[in-house]
RNA sequence: GGUUCGGUAGUUCAGUUGGUUAGAAUACCUGCCUGUCACGCAGGGGGUCGCGGGUUCGAGCCCCGUCCGGACCGCCA
């Protein structure tokens, strides 16, 4: 369209851009989502890109577009200047345009988009700037590629739908910000420059030039300079804030991503709770005109047994059932003798509706689904209720009729009434592994059920999370949250005896199946948190050397504290009804942390690396 | 680090058992068209089939390697 031969039709543009200016004629009086029928007659100027040129011989129409809509111009034979016809026709799309001229009604209306009743009979027409064609339509359903359309992220951003979903963050945070400052909380910045810890994700490190060999590290969040804020009495804090973790990305993960990360001091676990679902209630209510029901709560060993996961989706029943476990189980001793379920250490199973017309094919492919690596189970176990009240299984030759209907009578409510129709599947063997695995096949059957509508919201809070884990390779206890995060009083003595059964002040916020949000109370004495370094394998002189600063800081006064941080992209993401946080990120990063846009991360000069003492001399 | 799917026109994709000149849609270009708004009609241009090697009379298709991208597992206190 626009090719480089044309140096004369490049003054000329240069030539009718500046004489607009020095007319000191406005580039736009009006946006282009703005006018409607009572604006006919008057006369204005829009500037804006062009969507199309529709051009019908005698009449042509330019689609022109802004940030805030279309409005379509017209340019018709006998009534329009030929040179802006002339004009017009060398447009191509995402021109940059201006245009001056009478707002008119349609003659046809078009009821689809709000300035559809008029269109702009145009006496000046301006290319402000020309453009190549875009490599991929500009327009709501895209042709583009995920590679290509952030590679070109800024013409990406002029679609619609990414628009929206930058728009709905901005909401978003202007709502955090008025509910937060509407509670006292005062939003503090915290330092992006600060200093590496072994505890949790891999740091993002940047050199130090005036310190040689020395290395500052990104926060993977402000925890430490929060909990220091509360020792200085700013008994509430916040702050939206870009957090870095060095790790692996995923949809709804990136190497930097944003928190609303919150603290506060004389509270309880309760304060928090009610505090935080206030402010989830009040985004919903604010941003989506959404009455979200009171969030309710369940520990996270009742979590694990219902729903195999520590972030369930509730949008959906389909509970566990447990034929042979730790709870309300049955016998499962078979005359036969079923291998597998006698030296399983669980056997649990979900209700899949209406599922009992599954071809075997159809369950052939479910086994191959949850065979899979990712899922790991061995095996997948089914029991139908047909229709005619006959139950069929892939362990008959274990189990006969009344075996069966016992299985059946066991599941509760809860799971879905078990009636003729539904589909039982089984799965068995080691009890954290197989809850992994039933839990990854509930999800994929409400996913094949159309059970997790986007537009559904339902929360829950997971609290009592375990203070612990076990990590099998460096042979030590791990905090589960974070080291600083404080256990039950109750489970106190248990630290000595059974470091994993004790309990934490710990919780979570989920929303449709993702952890949104997470928190706990803090240890706030210096005795307590040097149990926990110690419990954690830190020497003293380590714990001195890492959180040296925080030991001190609580011999000076700490108050009892305790906060939480929200996933602020998560959290957009899943009121926009997306699974992917992407689209809500102006410039993310893509798969493989790379920004393909600006091409980064990149080799830097020899000399940078020299000044950074850090180069590798070969 | 691993599993898996993909890479063919500007773009999104199809391409049979290895066999004639690699197709479609859309975008782009040219012409026609006075009420279009996914405009329509007619015509046209556009390909190192990611890259390298191998098997074969013959490779978009098979094999090996490699690069790139997506989803997932590990990882993410």
């Amino acid at each position: 369209m626009v090719s480089e031969s044309q140096p004369v039709v490049f003054h000329s543009l240069i030539r009718s851009f500046a004489n607009s200016l020095i007319e000191k004629k406005m580039l736009r009086t009006h946006t282009c989502g703005e006018l409607r029928a009572e604006h006919i007659n008057t006369v204005v100027t829009l500037s804006g890109w062009v969507q199309t040129v529709r051009d019908k011989g005698g009449v042509l129409w330019i689609d022109l577009r802004d940030r805030y809509g279309i409005t379509q111009l017209l340019l018709e034979d006998g009534q329009t200047a030929p040179e802006l016809f002339a004009t017009a026709r060398t447009l191509g799309r995402e021109f940059v345009v201006q245009a001056t001229g009478t707002v008119i009604e349609r003659k046809s209306k078009n009821p689809n988009i709000p300035t559809g009743d008029i269109e702009i009979k145009i006496t000046e027409l301006t290319v402000l700037n020309p453009a190549k064609t875009p490599p991929f339509l500009i327009e709501d359903e895209t042709d583009g590629g995920d590679d290509l359309r952030l590679k070109y992220r800024y013409l990406d951003l002029r679609r619609n739908p990414v628009r929206r979903n930058l728009e709905l963050r901005h909401k978003m945070a202007q709502q955090t910000r008025l509910y937060m400052d509407g509670q006292g909380f005062i939003e503090v910045e915290t330092p992006v420059l600060i200093k590496s810890t072994p505890e949790g994700a891999r740091d993002f490190v940047v050199p130090s030039r005036m310190n040689p060999g020395e290395f500052y590290a990104l926060p993977q969040s402000p925890q430490t300079f929060k909990q220091l804020l509360m020792v200085s009495g700013f008994d509430r804090y916040y702050q939206i804030v870009k957090c870095f973790r060095d790790e692996d990305l995923r949809a709804d993960r990136q190497p930097e991503f944003t928190q609303i990360d919150c603290e506060m001091s004389f509270i309880e676990q309760e304060d928090i709770l009610n505090m935080f679902e206030g402010l989830v209630r009040h985004l919903f209510k604010a941003v989506k005109q959404f009455d979200l029901a009171e969030v309710p709560r369940m520990t996270y060993a009742e979590a694990m047994s219902r729903y195999g996961s520590d972030k369930p989706d509730t949008r959906f029943g389909m509970e566990f059932v447990e034929l042979k476990g730790t709870f309300d189980t049955i016998d499962l001793t078979s005359g036969k003798g079923f291998s597998v379920f006698d030296s399983a250490e669980i056997v649990i199973g979900i209700n899949a509706k209406g599922c009992a017309e599954y071809t075997r094919k159809q369950i052939d492919e479910l086994t191959d689904w949850v065979k899979r690596p990712q899922v790991g189970a061995k095996g997948l176990i089914y029991v139908r209720y047909n229709q005619d009240g006959t139950l069929k299984s892939s362990v008959d030759k274990f189990y006969d009729e009344t075996a069966l209907k016992g299985w059946v009578a066991h599941f509760h409510p809860a799971a879905g009434p078990f009636e003729p129709g539904d589909l039982m599947l089984l799965i068995s063997g080691e009890a954290t592994k197989a809850r992994k695995q039933l839990s990854d096949l509930r999800l994929e059957m409400g996913n094949r059920l159309g059970l997790r509508d986007p537009a559904v919201f339902s929360a829950l809070w997971v609290l009592d999370f375990p203070l612990l884990e076990y990590g099998e390779e460096e042979q030590r206890w791990f905090a589960m949250h974070h080291p600083f995060t404080s256990p039950k009083p109750e489970d106190i003595p248990l630290l000595a005896t059974h470091p994993g059964a004790v309990r934490a002040n710990a919780y979570d916020m989920v929303i449709n199946g993702t952890e949104v949000g997470g928190g706990s109370i803090r240890i706030f004495q210096r005795e307590l948190q040097a149990r926990m370094f110690d419990l954690l394998g830190f020497s003293d002189e380590e714990a001195k050397a890492q959180f040296g600063f925080l030991m001190d800081a609580f011999e000076f006064g700490a108050p009892p504290h305790g906060g939480i941080a929200f996933g602020f992209d998560r959290l957009c993401s899943i009121f926009g009804g997306v699974d992917s946080i992407r689209d809500f990120i102006a410039f993310p990063k893509n798969n493989s942390g790379r920004d393909v846009m600006i091409d980064s991360p990149s080799v830097i000069a020899d000399k940078q690396l020299d000044e950074l003492k850090i180069r590798t001399v070969v």
